[in-house]
DNA sequence: CGCATTCTTGAAACGCCTCAAACTTGGTGG
DNA sequence: CCACCAAGTTTGAGGCGTTTCAAGAATGCG
């Protein structure tokens, strides 16, 4: 645990929260924060069964989510990069539903909720963002469905990598180079595929000059063509 | 549209929204209610693009979302149950994504959410309720992309069955017996497989003695088994 | 550097989809 | 009231995409 933490000369704040505070607004948010959490790859920054207290903004590293069925299976429900928000699946049963595992070596951001939610009962913009926040959420787990749903393996790889792409695009970095720490068999389970499946798929685009591989770093060549397949 | 909505009389108000306020609560929130919306089977609800003002919660009847892809493709995206709600995920686009249908003959009543926002502003319950709301979507979401990326058909089709049965258990409504009023497409659709292979898999449940098929009405014999496949 | 993990690639097997045809249901009008 | 028609459902046969199993190559962490 780090302590200290101030928003305004984070080099992160215009994709995070304060984004949309103005100066004063954004003290106020920066009082709730008391702390980061450095989190070693493969290492838990929350435990599915955990009380649900924060919600976290990965400032360095990335993460994914695991949700444990009853059967013993595991599946990946999500993957969330630098400035995004995870952990607001546990606002409805008070407790984490998900395991969430650092896939490098990673730091974020702890907001506490409860706090969090009074200081939205003053500030109309940040409980908008909050609900933003959630509804984006649906409308990404949405989008999983229809990519689980029906598409093919091949669509459904062409849609993870741009999906990536956007998302660090609108965070301002490269959306051609992409750093993929999660495994293939992170991305397989999260795509609904097997591993086999995923790195076959990555060697077809290649081979049709759609992306470069090498290893966990993917050039996407041709963005157009993976839109269309 | 029908007016006078009175939630105080209403038979399904511990399944709503003001099942968690007291008297004098209630009263508030009525008071931003002023109208239900009729919606016959097949019209819409709400479309695709229109302006995210209200949300819904179906007193008689049942809705299906649909998300229309760029490439034309349609996609099922979830079921609304009598006393469940919709269009929350057009809280972040601030426009609905998806289309709102009816898959019955039914009646909504329409909750005006920049209303309900203010509302929520002091009323801390009423806040708490729509973030479970959102939540329980999210999870709901995560639950659907599980049941896609890594179930057979069987399962998925078993476990479809015992979540309506849930959700219909927790509103006091028969847990084994289920009407269906989504077509064997709509469910294949959802479900990630096509209409043949959920009327199949029904025939193979029928025949094995776990559930009894009759159209659209379906019973559930062995739900024990249908959870151990 | 060495070992464990991850990734790639191949061949065979299987589950689901596609296409097709017959049957059932429910709503409409003669 | 029943015939009719459209929409939805059931069932079968064949094909294809993805999985499974297996073995070797490449990473990368200690």
């Amino acid at each position: 645990m780090e302590t200290c933490v101030h928003c305004l000369n984070c080099k992160l704040r215009h994709m995070c929260f304060p984004s949309m505070l103005n100066q004063s607004e954004m003290s106020r948010f920066n009082g709730i924060i008391d702390h980061r959490r450095k989190v070693r790859r493969g290492q838990r920054l929350y435990s599915a069964g955990d009380t649900f207290q924060n919600i976290y903004v990965p400032r360095i590293g990335s993460f994914k989510t695991v949700l444990s069925s009853e059967h013993g299976a595991e599946h990946v429900t999500g993957f969330y990069l630098i400035g995004e928000t995870l952990g607001l699946s546990g606002i409805s049963t008070k407790r984490h539903i998900v395991n969430a595992i650092a896939l490098e070596d990673s730091v974020a951001c702890v907001i506490p909720f409860q706090q969090l939610e009074s200081l939205c009962r003053e500030m109309p913009r940040l409980q908008q963002h909050i609900y933003k926040l959630l509804s984006a959420e649906i409308a990404q787990k949405s989008q999983g469905m229809i990519q689980l749903g029906s598409m093919t393996a091949e669509q459904r790889v062409a849609a993870f990598l741009l999906n990536i792409s956007a998302r660090l695009g609108a965070r301002s970095y490269s959306i051609t180079e992409l750093s993929l720490h999660m495994t293939r068999g992170d991305i397989g389970n999260y795509l609904g595929m097997t591993l086999e499946t995923v790195s076959r798929t990555f060697s077809r685009f290649q081979k049709n000059g759609l992306i470069r591989v090498r290893g966990k770093n993917i050039t996407l060549s041709d963005a157009h063509a993976l839109n269309c397949l």
